[in-house]
Parts: C-alpha cells; structure tokens; sequence
DNA sequence: TTAAACATACCGCATGGTCGGTATTTTTCA
DNA sequence: TGAAAAATACCGACCATGCGGTATGTTTAA
C-alpha cells in the first residue's frame, strides 16, 4: 500500500487538524455552543470539508473523545509500570491522572469533553466502558471497597475543579492527593 | 369543548406548574435539548402564557433550580437535626441526601440538572454558591480534611449515578453509605 | 373599568446538514 | 510509460428547520 515516504500532501492531516481545532474550540467556548462552522474555520477548510472527513457532528466529538481516552490510557499505563506495589496500582494512577489533568495550567480539552460526555448519553457510554474496561482489567489488584471510595473521591475533586466550584475551605490539591494515595496502601490488620 | 365551570386558576398555581413541568422534561430529554415550547405545552400553557411569567428561557431554568437548592437545603436541615454528634455532621447529612437523591425511584430532576448545573456557568455558580454557604455555616464541624475527602466521594458517587456509569463492579449503595458515614466518625488519637 | 393572565401570530436567525461541482491524486491497463 | 478512469479531497452556495423571543390581541378576575 503506502510504501513512499509520506513527504507530499498531509491526506491525514487535515484530519487530525480538524481533530485538534475541535478540542481546543470545546475547550474555548464549551462543547454545547460549538459549532461545526467554527471547526471548520478554524481548521482553514469548509464546512464541505469538515463533512468530508466525519459524516456529522456527533461523529466528530467522538473522535475527539476517543483522543482523549487514547491518551488517558497511556498516562495511567506510564503510572502504573512506575508502581511497585501490586494493591490499588490502578487506583492511585487513577488519582494521580486526574488530579493532574486539573492541575495543568493549560486547559485541556477534558474539562469541556467530560462536562459534555456526562450531557451526551453516547459519550456517556464511551466513558463507562472504558472504565468498566479497565475496572476488569485490574479486577485482581483494584477491587477493595476502600480502593473505589478513593475512585469516587478523585471523581468528586475533578468535578469540582472543571465545575469551578471553588468554596475556598479546600485543602490543597497537594495534600488532597496525598491523602488519596495513602489510602489507597492496604492496611495491615493490627 | 372546553367545560366553563371549572374551577378558577389561582394565579401561582401556573408558575408552579412551568416549574414543575420543566423539571420534569429537563429530567425526560436533558437540559440542552429542552425547548421552552415543549414546556408551555406540557403545562397546557402557549408559549406567551409561559413569557408571561419567566422573561426568558434562563430564568425558568434558575428557577427550577432554585426549589432543588431550597429542597436540598430542607432534607439537610433535617438530617442533621436528628444528628446527636457534632463532628462531621453536615457531612453526614451531605452524603445521606447525595446518595438518598439517586436511590429514589422516581428520577428526580436532581439528574438531569445538575448535569447542566455543569455545563451552564450561570447555575454552576448558583450551587457554588450554596455549597460555600453551608461550608462557611459548619466550618466549626465539618472542615476536617477528612470529611471533605469524604465529601468529594459523595460527589463521586452521584456523579457516576446520574451519569449512569455502571460499570458492574461496584459496591452497592447501602455498604458505600454505611463506609461513608462511618469515615465521618472522629477518630482517636492512639 | 382595569390590570393581570393568558392566546395567536410572527420574526430573525443560527445551525446542522445537503448537493452538485471541481481540482488533485491514485489506480488501471494497453 | 502514459493516458484514461476512478477515487479522493475539498469547495461554496443553499436549504430546512427549530428555536428563543416579541408584538399584539383577547379573555378573565377583581
């Protein structure tokens, strides 16, 4: 098939450029007022081109939602393989993800996605079945009671941080997620 | 036709009716997808009828929101009147209502709006609000790092609840309350 | 009579999506 | 090799429609 070096035209890129523009536009001005007019502009094609590419809007959030997921995963695998102990492996690259997806200054197409992905039934499902997936995956190390408390806890604090509900009583994310992490150690029965 | 001798509206009553309408469409097809006219319609009401009383679309949305805060704010008053032990009892009070608001039956428009609550900054700062409010109230008994781990994974919980996150493995409902409230309990110094 | 409480009709407009056409590669095959 | 053929990538004008909102008329309670 492709057997050249790929040094013409970018055929994938305007893709991938569409893709990017999406996300970084989700993030601006909320995935609810994006529209696909201004993807389009902002990824130097048309609308024609914009269809072209992804056969509807729908489509085209979910590819940028599957990015996402994509790159979720190599961050906690990364976690994960730097962890030596076996018990809550998952969990605390759980926590550690997500508290860091948040504490990036930067703003990530995750804050606008994920509020969409919970308003959107079929991002929805995306996302439970990557966690479902995942849940399974680690069954044998990140089942514990506590371990999913720890789970929802991270959950509550990025929520609350893409939500801007910021009450000014919390404790720091420093000290949020060191405590997360130090429960996620299993507790020797004394 | 229309039957003349029935009863006289009371003039509150068709507010109410919006409202309660609304909050029951907003839990039925979302927030984002729901129109003011499938509003009016659903409390047999036009479209003028509904302008007449909420100047516009936001303000009907607030309003619905405003009765689940005031909601809310009843149930845990409650709650914690029946509380005997002052440490962490606003907390208690926070996860018996988060967890009590999914576990009903009867999909309460708590789902679907707080959903939105995310997405619109206008009603994200509303809760913000509120949840500072009662901080500040109880800081005296609930600003142990803790109780606001504890807190966040209320958060968790529902969050994953109204997003209907079920990825199988979980622990139900009753053993994540009990794990919860029991955390809220101050522990001894040994 | 008067003001509130509705109804009716209509508007502006943004938006997702379509459609026919065209330029540019890539493939086919004599 | 090279020219025809076909597939691909994109343009740009257009459409259908639903939506929030308004302007104004009509009924009802007091």
């Amino acid at each position: 098939m492709a057997r050249a070096h790929e040094r013409k035209k970018q055929p994938e890129q305007v893709r991938r450029t569409l893709l990017d523009c999406a996300a970084k536009l989700a993030v601006e001005v909320g995935l609810s007022a994006l529209t696909i007019q201004a993807v389009a502009d902002a990824a130097h094609v048309t609308k024609g081109g914009l269809f072209h590419h992804f056969p509807s809007k729908e489509k085209l959030i979910e590819g940028v939602f599957d990015d996402l997921l994509r790159a979720l995963d190599e961050e906690i695998d990364a976690l994960m393989q730097r962890d030596a102990v076996a018990h809550g492996r998952f969990t605390r690259a759980y926590v550690v993800s997500a508290l860091r997806l948040i504490e990036s200054k930067a703003p990530s197409p995750w804050g606008a996605l994920s509020i969409s992905m919970m308003v959107d039934a079929n991002l929805r499902k995306l996302w439970s079945d990557w966690l479902r997936g995942r849940l399974q995956r680690h069954a044998d190390t990140d089942s514990e009671p506590t371990l999913e408390i720890v789970r929802y806890a991270a959950d509550g604090v990025w929520l609350a941080d893409i939500t801007d509900v910021d009450v000014a009583l919390r404790m720091d994310r420093e000290q949020l997620r060191e405590t997360l992490v130090q429960m996620t150690v299993k507790r020797d029965k004394p």
